[in-house]
DNA sequence: AACGTACGTTCGTTATAACGAACAAGAGAT
DNA sequence: ATCTCTTGTTCGTTATAACGAACGTACGTT
């Protein structure tokens, strides 16, 4: 019933990139006698301002949980043959999905007059499309939102969603998939 | 910066074992007044009872945390001014930072016979570049890589690198930013 | 020495997270 | 119909997260 006082790991995170405890203050929008207790653990944060930590640190919020490693180098030339099936879109992928970043992206191609549907993902996942050449449009939550060349959108893919082309012009997009971090926590069983 | 409503998925999980406020209130041990403030939204938790929550729920942190989606649907119209500095780069930012997935994401652009070196990033930080326009080539790991529309890649940005357009046409590419959850941390010693 | 200044710390106050308890709406049961 | 038990809600108080500012310390400069 005493609960165990959760310990954030920031000082190292502020140590590692050379932060005074004022700099960081200006830096998150959090005090500077605020980080201070944090580190010493005589205050657990909010997680409101746990997310002002991880913005201004450019973490995301499972930094101060997990850890991790890193990747190598890719390269992806233009023009490789695209995968299509018969009547459905050709897309290619750019980067393969990758644990540590838990994304992948494809450049996908939407013929002139065509339209494809897509079920839902799997929950929290999240979908990044930039449009790189022509004019479509893409659904979700229940709307078609017409997007331009050099338009950007996020939504949320765990719920139906598609895109067309409604114009007599191919048009190609950037895409992007976000898994959520479904990385397990150990819960030490203690009550 | 502004802090926006973060919502935790609480009442979702709630709701789906089936358990009511009182019997989840004994359940984790957080109070079913503050249980229902959360759910409201009307409080943002401490990690502390954050905590409590998950381990009554068997459920790891980040369950509740993936679901604070800060950006929600986002929609970033092409063609915004571009922040350009005299003589550098010019680009403007498509995806804002988002701790969820620990990337951000800019258009940038860069003119005929331009070079932009820029400094190392902080370890671990991976960039993406898909050249939606032109030509050009990219300096990383010591030497200039050329890179065609329609091209990827992925580098690390731990290091010196640059980008360069060698050509009297205007070029363009599409770059994210993934930032490292740092292995550094470990926990002070307590003093 | 005395100054500057950047660091981490502590102090006093305000904002709010968290609590226990009382409250009202609904569902059976008698 | 009035009890009884449960649901989710709101009220009043306490605990503490968060703040701005003052404070002592250490390391440079002149």
């Amino acid at each position: 019933m005493t609960d165990k006082k959760i310990q954030i790991k920031l000082k190292a995170a502020r140590l590692k990139s050379g932060l005074s405890l004022s700099r960081t203050a200006e830096l998150t929008g959090v005090s500077k006698a605020m980080l201070h207790q944090i580190e010493r653990g005589d205050s657990s944060p909010t997680i409101a301002t746990l997310w002002k930590l991880a913005k201004g640190f450019h973490l995301p919020l499972t930094a101060f949980i997990e850890d991790m490693i890193q990747t190598g180098d890719t390269f992806t030339p233009a023009r490789k043959e695209l995968i299509s099936f018969p009547g459905s879109i050709g897309f290619h992928t750019v980067f393969p999905f990758d644990p540590v970043f838990g994304s992948e992206t494809f450049l996908v191609t939407l013929e002139a007059e065509q339209t494809h549907t897509s079920n839902s993902h799997d929950v929290g996942v999240v979908e990044d499309v930039f449009v790189t050449k022509g004019e479509m449009e893409i659904l979700f939550d229940g709307r078609w939102k017409r997007c331009r060349c050099g338009d950007g959108l996020r939504f949320r893919a765990d719920q139906p969603h598609g895109y067309r082309n409604l114009h007599d012009e191919q048009a190609q997009f950037h895409n992007t998939l976000h898994y959520p971090k479904t990385t397990l926590f150990e819960v030490t069983g203690e009550d």
